[in-house]
DNA sequence: TTGTGTGAAAGTTTTCACAGCA
DNA sequence: TGCTGTGAAAACTTTCACACAA
């Protein structure tokens, strides 16, 4: 499979949403995202043809077919684990609902924090990951200390999540049924350097 | 160029390490970051010859080769800006010494947090940005709110920053000689639901 | 005329398999 | 023998340029 930029002409729409456009082409979307406009047609081809020559895309229909294609169309829900700095920050962020997903549940073990709302979302007992199958959660955003965050995996592949994003800096190991990304922010700054004059 | 996964061979070496091993193999490094061991000799063969047939790669030394390939071999600076949830987290994350670079100063724009310490490293007046010039810093996180982040991208190039990693979800805009890489937590998370079954 | 969709060329990366050194 | 370093093949991606539909 190919890489994915078909994801960051979510957010260009958007913007043109913002901008009350109906429609557009492939030369505004790609200027938005910074890439070329053939490379935008070339991504959109390899799922099918969504756009009318001479005239461009409807952007309503577009977002409609990108999220279908990203299978974000069916209302996917998420739950965080782990409310520590970096996870509040995540809760509180607002940019989930453009890609057609809401973070629902949050967790923690510290009891100090078992009980709080952030962002409308109440602070439930790490002791309770298994109801995460019962709300239908098939994402999990694990932003725990790396001591714990291959126990958590475990128990959230137990509890039937399908997707991971991790926040720790250890490649955490699971079933080949589900997907983990792994976002490792030391790692990134490291590789500034290189590319910097 | 190409792609650098040389930096994650840098955090098996020091996985490595830990073990008090003192030479290792292409083998045992790509079990580690999880690819196959002609992809580790493929990738260090592009900078240079640094194993020896029969017994492998010399652990201290090949770390010193890597460093210096990643130019993380002159004690690098960065600064953070924008103490909030986020913020905090990073600086609060003691990672970044493994790669040979240190956070070693914070801002924000917020009364309330100027003055304060977080992790030895007092917050200071976003005001006062033009001093990064004069303390030798040459990368910048930036973790201020999506409004802020293109009017401090701007401070931190004049600043004389020459490396950028942009927790916001825009694409800031920066003279070419400056070197952006931008973290969009959501878009990350939307990337997962393509890749479940 | 304008702007899509795509086949073919160029460029890049991944994979393989093995010669050769310690 | 054990493991590196690399040339050559295969796979993939990017780029180009243009036929053709509205």
């Amino acid at each position: 499979m190919r890489r994915q930029p078909v994801v960051t002409d979510l957010r260009a729409l958007h913007l043109q949403i913002a901008q009350k456009k109906v429609s557009t082409s492939s030369k505004e979307l790609a200027d938005v995202v910074g890439v070329n406009s053939w490379q935008v047609r070339k991504d959109f081809s390899y799922f099918g043809a969504f756009g009318k020559p001479g005239s461009g895309y409807d952007i309503e229909n577009l977002k409609k077919q990108i999220r279908k294609i990203l299978r974000l169309d069916s209302g996917r829900k998420a739950a965080l684990i782990g409310v520590g700095n970096l996870g509040s920050a995540v809760l509180a962020y607002q940019g989930f609902s453009l890609y057609g997903f809401d973070i629902v549940a949050a967790y923690d073990c510290d009891p100090e924090r078992i009980g709080k709302k952030i962002n409308r979302i109440t602070i439930e007992d790490v002791a309770k990951l298994g109801n995460l199958k019962r709300k239908k959660i098939s994402l999990a955003i694990l932003t725990v200390p790396e001591s714990a965050a291959q126990q958590i995996a475990d128990r959230l592949v137990r509890a039937g999540i399908k997707g991971i994003l991790n926040f720790s800096p250890i490649r955490i190991q699971v079933p080949g049924r589900v997907k983990v990304l792994t976002i490792d922010i030391a790692m990134d700054l490291a590789r500034l350097p290189y590319y910097m004059t």
